[in-house]
DNA sequence: TGTTAGCACTCAACCTCTCGGAGTGCTAAT
DNA sequence: ATTAGCACTCCGAGAGGTTGAGTGCTAACA
C-alpha cells in the first residue's frame, strides 16, 4: 500500500463525501497533488478495489469506499492530525454552548450535543455513565393526594430521583416521620451501586410487619435506584436523519424508537475517539450510518460518551475535531467543578 | 344539500380515505345503499364540486373531498354516533393502558398517548394545562457539590421541579437554614398563578441586603414556577407520521422541532372533540395534515387535551370514539383521584 | 517495470413517444 | 329527475433511443 494509492483513496472519500456521486478515475487524476494520469488512476483504483477499499455500484460508475475505505481513511486522519481547531473555530463552538453561568454538567452536556448537532446536522447521542461513587444523599416521602405520595431520592452528585407512590391508606404524620428517618439512617451514604434489591428487600423485613404497608414506597425506592445505576443515553437532533438521502426513512424510524438500545454500545469500556459504521453486525443501528463518539472523563476514569450518529457519508476531518473538543472542555469543566466535591467527599 | 349527496360524500371520503385514490363516479354507484346510476352521481358530484365539498386532482380524474368536505363528513358523524365502542374494543383498549396499579395521572396520560399512537399510526399529542389552582406545598435546598446547589419545588398536585443553582460561595447550613424557612412561610400555600416575578423580586428585597446572595436561589425559584405555569405539551410517535405518503417529510421535521408552539393551539378555552386541518391559517402545523384532540376535566374544567395528528386522510369514524373513550376515561380517573384532593383544600 | 494514450464497451439516466384506461361533461332519450 | 351513450381529457406505464461518464484492456513509451 504505497502513498500514492493512500491519496487516492483519500481523494475518493473527500470527493464522494462532498458530491454524493461516485468518483471517477478523470475527477481524481486534475486534482493538484495527484500528478499520475487517469489510466494510472483507474489501474490504482482497481487495485483498491480488489483489497476491499473501493467498490463500484455497477460497472461503467465511479467508484465509492467501502467501510474498510472509510476505515483506513480515518485512521489515516487520525495519525496526522495534531493541529487541532483553529482560534476562531474554537470561540464559535463556545459561542454555541451558551453563556457560562450557572453552569452544570448536565446542562454543558446538553448544549454541546444540541451545537454537535446543529454543526453536524447529524443526531447527537449523549451517555452518561452511571458513577459508581455516588451516594444516597437524602430520601424524603412526601404526601401529594389521597393516597398518593412521592419518594424523593437524591444522590451526592445532584441526581434527584422522584416517584409517585399509590398506598393502600393513608400514613399518618408518625408513618412518614419514620420511614424517613428509618431510610435516612439506613440508606445515607449507601452507595447507589450497592443498592441492589436485596439490600432494600432486607430493609424491608427490618421494618418489620408493623410497617409493611410502607411496602409501595420502598418498591419506589428499587425502582429508582435502578435508574440510578441504569446508564442514561440521549439521542437529539434526529430529525436531521431524516434529511439524508442515503439513510433508510423506515431504518431511522426504528433506531428512534428503541434507540435506548444504544446503551449497549455505549459503555465505559473503551476510550478516545471511536468511529462504528451501522450493520456491521450491530444490526438493530441504521444501515449505511456511522457513528463517532468520543469519552469524556472523571477522575481519569470514562464518565460518558458524546458523539453524532449519521450517515456513513461524513465529513470526518471536520467533525472528528469537533467532537474532541467537546469532550476535552467537558473533561475539563468537570476536573474543575469535581475539585470540590472530592474534597467534601474524603 | 340532500341525503343522497350527504351519502355521495361519505362515500367518497370513505373510499378516499381508504385507498388513497380520488374516487369516481362509478366506484360509488356500485355500493349498496346508492341505488342511482353513475351518471346521477357524476350530476351530483359535480354539485359537490360546485359547493366546495369535493375537488379533482386534474379533469378525468375522480373526486377527493377538501378540508370542508371532510369537516361536513365529520360533523355527520358527529351528530349520528351515539354508539360508542363495543365492549371487546374497549377491553382492548383498556390493556393496553396497562395494569391499573400505582397509577397516576402522568402515567394514564402516558400509556393513553402510546396506545393511542400505536392503535392509530398516527402522531399523538398530550397536553396538560397547569392547573390554575396548584399551590406551592414545599420548598427546599440541597447542597449538591462545591458552591453547587438544588432548589425544589413542590406543588400540591405532586409536581416536582428541581434546578441547579451556582452560587458565588459556598453556604453555611445557617444561610440554608434560613432560606428554606423563609421560602417556606413565604411561599407555602401561595398558587403558582400567583408567582409572578415581582412577588419574588418582593421576596428578594424582603430578604434584605445580608441575603443578597441568595439571589440565585430565587432565580431559580423563578425559572421553575415559569415553567409550573407553562402548559406542557408532548407529542409522540412522530415516527409515524414519515410513513404516510401525502406529509410532506421536510414540514414533518419541521414540526418536529417546532413542536412545543402547537402550545398555542391547543389551550383550556374549547372542549369537546376538535378537529383542525394543516395550513389553513396556522402555518407551522403540517400541510395537508389534522389533528384531532379532545379535552379531559379535572373538577368540571378542561384540565388537557390528548389528540392525534394525522394525514387528513383518517379513518374518523374508528379514531374519533377512541380518543373520546380515553379522555373519558382520563375525565372519571382524575375526579376520583380528585375526591381526597379537593377534602385536603378545603 | 511503471506510466500513459487510445479504444471499444457498459450502463444508468434522461428524453420522447405512444397507447390504454379511467373518468369526466354533455346531450338526448326515458 | 334519471339514465345511457359518446366524445373528450389526461395521467401513467412502458418502449425505444440517445447521451455521456466511466471502465478495462492493450499496446506503446520512458
Amino acid at each position: 500500500m504505497d502513498a500514492r494509492k493512500l491519496k487516492i483513496l483519500a481523494a475518493v472519500v473527500d470527493n464522494y463525501v462532498k458530491t454524493g456521486e461516485p468518483v471517477g478515475s478523470k475527477t481524481i487524476s486534475m486534482l493538484p497533488d495527484i500528478k499520475v494520469s487517469a489510466a494510472t488512476v483507474r489501474n490504482d483504483m482497481a487495485i483498491l478495489e480488489e483489497l476491499g477499499y473501493l467498490e463500484q455500484p455497477h460497472t461503467s460508475a465511479g467508484r465509492i469506499p467501502t467501510f474498510s475505505g472509510y476505515r483506513l481513511y480515518i485512521e489515516e486522519i487520525l495519525g496526522q492530525k495534531q493541529t487541532g481547531l483553529a482560534e476562531e473555530e474554537r470561540s464559535r463552538l463556545d459561542a454555541m454552548l451558551g453563556d457560562e453561568e450557572n453552569l452544570t454538567e448536565e446542562l454543558l452536556l446538553q448544549s454541546a450535543s444540541t451545537a454537535l448537532a446543529e454543526i453536524t446536522k447529524c443526531a447527537t447521542v449523549v451517555s452518561n455513565f452511571a458513577p459508581k461513587y455516588s451516594v444516597i444523599s437524602k430520601v424524603e416521602v412526601i404526601p401529594t393526594g389521597k393516597r398518593l405520595y412521592v419518594v424523593l431520592l437524591i444522590t451526592s452528585n445532584g441526581k434527584i430521583k422522584n416517584k409517585a407512590c399509590r398506598m393502600e391508606f393513608d400514613l399518618t404524620q408518625e408513618h412518614m416521620d419514620f420511614f424517613q428517618k428509618f431510610m435516612q439512617e439506613n440508606l445515607e451514604g449507601v452507595s447507589v451501586a450497592e443498592l441492589s434489591e436485596e439490600r432494600l428487600s432486607e430493609l424491608v423485613t427490618a421494618v418489620g410487619t408493623y410497617m409493611m404497608a410502607l411496602s409501595p414506597l420502598i418498591q419506589g425506592i428499587c425502582e429508582m435506584s435502578r435508574d440510578l445505576q441504569k446508564n442514561e443515553v440521549y439521542v437529539t437532533g434526529e430529525q436531521n436523519l431524516l434529511t439524508y438521502r442515503d439513510l433508510d426513512k423506515s431504518e431511522i424510524v426504528r433506531f428512534i424508537s428503541r434507540k435506548n438500545e444504544l446503551q449497549s454500545l455505549l459503555d465505559d469500556s473503551m476510550s478516545g475517539i471511536q468511529v462504528m459504521f451501522g450493520k456491521e453486525g450491530n444490526n438493530f443501528v441504521i444501515g449505511n450510518s456511522s457513528m463517532i463518539v468520543s469519552k469524556y472523563q472523571k477522575g481519569g476514569k470514562a464518565a460518558g460518551s458524546l458523539g453524532v450518529i449519521g450517515p456513513v457519508r461524513l465529513d470526518y476531518a471536520k467533525i472528528i475535531p469537533y467532537i474532541e473538543y467537546f469532550t476535552d472542555k467537558l473533561t475539563r469543566f468537570i476536573s474543575e467543578q469535581g475539585e470540590g466535591k472530592e474534597e467534601e467527599e474524603t
